[in-house]
DNA sequence: GGAAAACCATAAAAAAACTAGGGTTTTCGT
DNA sequence: ACGAAAACCCTAGTTTTTTTATGGTTTTCC
C-alpha cells in the first residue's frame, strides 16, 4: 500500500478540516492518503521547509488568501507557491481561490504555474477527487470557473505589457489616476496616454474607465 | 423527451460513424442525442447552412484537417468554425485535431474560441461523454492534452506579436528565411533582426534555429 | 569548390513611446 | 451651487525602439 501526502493550507479552520476529511476518504487504487494541515502562512511555510529535508508532499493545496497572525504584512499564498516551487519542485501544486478572479488567475499562472486552479464555489468531493486524480496521472486540473477565465484570455488576440496591466488593475481598485504614477515607473503624461491607447485597443474611445475596466473584465484581464 | 441534436464533421468516414454511434448511446437525463454526419467541407457547410434556417444544432463537432473531395485548395476545419459561429452563434463547437500543434490550438481559440477542443488521442467514449456534457452545461471542455498546451501558453511571461509568432511559424514548418519576407510585410533585415531578438528572448543567443524552434515549441508557441 | 543561404554589423530613417507644459472639462465634497 | 481636485485633452520636443538598406563574413549544402 503506498502512500499519498497531501497538505492542505487554509487559514480558515474549518474548511481546511473539510478538506482533510474529504480528501482523506477519497479511494485511489493502492493509495493511502494522508493529509497535514497549515492555517497560516507561517505554519505553512515551515511544513514545506521541513518537507523539503525528508519526504517531500505529493501534493499541496493552497488558498490565495492567508493572513500571518501576528503581522500587518500579509503573504499571499502566491508567494508561498513560489516558495514550494523552489524547495520542492516535485511537489504539486493546486491553487484554490475564492472568486475567479482574473487578473490573479492569470498571475499565478505565470509566476507559480501551478499543476491546478479551483475557484471555491467549484469544489466539491467530487471535483477534489478528481483534482488528485488529475494531478497525479495528467496535469493540469482547472475547476470550471477557472477554465472559463482562462478561455476568456486564450480567445484573445489583444497583448498588453506590464505597464498596462498594471494601471488596467489598479483602475480597477479604485487607485486615483494621478496617484497611478506612485506605483509605476512612468510619467503622468505617458499613463494618460496609455489609457487613452487602452481604450481604444478595448473599441471604448472617447468613454470613460467604468467602460475600460467592465471591457478589460470581459477580456479576462482583470 | 428533448432532443440534443449534434453535428459531426471529419472526413475519414469511419472515424466518423465511429462518433456516431457512441454519441447516440450516451444517456443523458431525458435528452435523445440524434448525430448528423458530414464527411467533407463542403456537405459540413451546406449542412451548417441548412440549419441555420431551421433548427439549429446543439453541437457542432469539427475536425481540425478537412479537405475537400475534388478541390486543390484546402479549406481548414477552422474556417468552417468561423463560418458556423457566423451563421449559428448558438450552436457549441467543438474541435478535434490530430495532434497536440500549439500554433494551431492558439490559432483556433483566438479565431473561433471553440466550446470544447479535443485532441484525437484524448478521445474516448468517456471523454467525448463528458465533452458534450460539460459544453451543454459549463462550457468550456478542453480535453487533457488540449489542457497542456494552454498551461503552457497561459504560464508564459514572453508576448509576441503577430509578426514574431509569424516567424516562429514559417522557421518551424522549414520556410527558408530569405522566403519569409514572401509571408510577412517586412524587410528582410527586420527578420534577421527578429530572429536574433526572438533569440534573445528565449534565451537562445548565438544558436542556430532549430534551438530557437524548440525553446518555441516548448512554451507553447508553435 | 563554389554558390546560396544564413548570419552579423553599421548607420540612417521612420515610427512609436515618453515627457513636460499648459489648457479645458468633469467630478466630488461641502 | 461653488470651488477645488481630479480627469481629460492637446502640442511640441525628446528619447527609445523598429525598420531598412548596404556590405561584409560565415555556414550550409549540392
Amino acid at each position: 500500500m503506498k502512500t499519498l501526502r497531501i497538505l492542505a493550507i487554509d487559514d480558515h479552520e474549518m474548511t481546511m478540516l473539510g478538506y482533510k476529511f474529504i480528501l482523506e476518504r477519497i479511494v485511489f487504487e493502492d493509495y493511502n492518503i494522508i493529509v497535514d494541515t497549515a492555517n497560516t502562512y507561517e505554519a505553512g511555510r515551515e511544513r514545506i521547509e521541513e518537507s523539503a529535508q525528508s519526504f517531500a508532499y505529493d501534493i499541496i493545496f493552497l488558498d490565495v488568501q492567508l493572513f500571518p497572525p501576528n503581522e500587518n504584512q500579509p503573504h499571499s499564498g502566491e508567494d508561498l507557491g513560489i516558495l514550494a516551487r523552489q524547495l520542492v519542485p516535485n511537489s504539486k501544486i493546486i491553487f484554490m481561490s475564492s472568486f475567479s478572479d482574473n487578473y490573479r488567475i492569470n498571475s499565478i499562472l505565470r509566476s507559480v504555474d501551478p499543476d491546478g486552479y479551483m475557484v471555491k464555489t467549484d469544489i466539491d468531493p467530487k471535483s477534489l477527487e478528481e483534482a488528485v486524480k488529475t494531478v497525479i496521472f495528467e496535469p493540469p486540473y482547472y475547476s470550471s470557473k477557472a477554465l472559463s477565465a482562462i478561455r476568456k484570455k486564450m480567445a484573445n488576440d489583444i497583448t498588453l505589457d506590464e505597464n498596462d496591466k498594471k494601471i488596467l488593475y489598479h483602475l480597477s481598485i479604485g487607485t486615483k489616476t494621478k496617484d497611478i504614477e506612485n506605483h509605476i515607473q512612468l510619467s503622468s503624461s505617458s499613463i494618460e496616454n496609455r489609457k487613452r491607447h487602452l481604450k481604444s485597443l478595448f473599441g471604448k474611445e472617447k468613454e470613460n474607465d467604468l467602460a475600460l475596466i467592465l471591457a478589460a473584465k470581459n477580456r479576462g484581464f482583470i
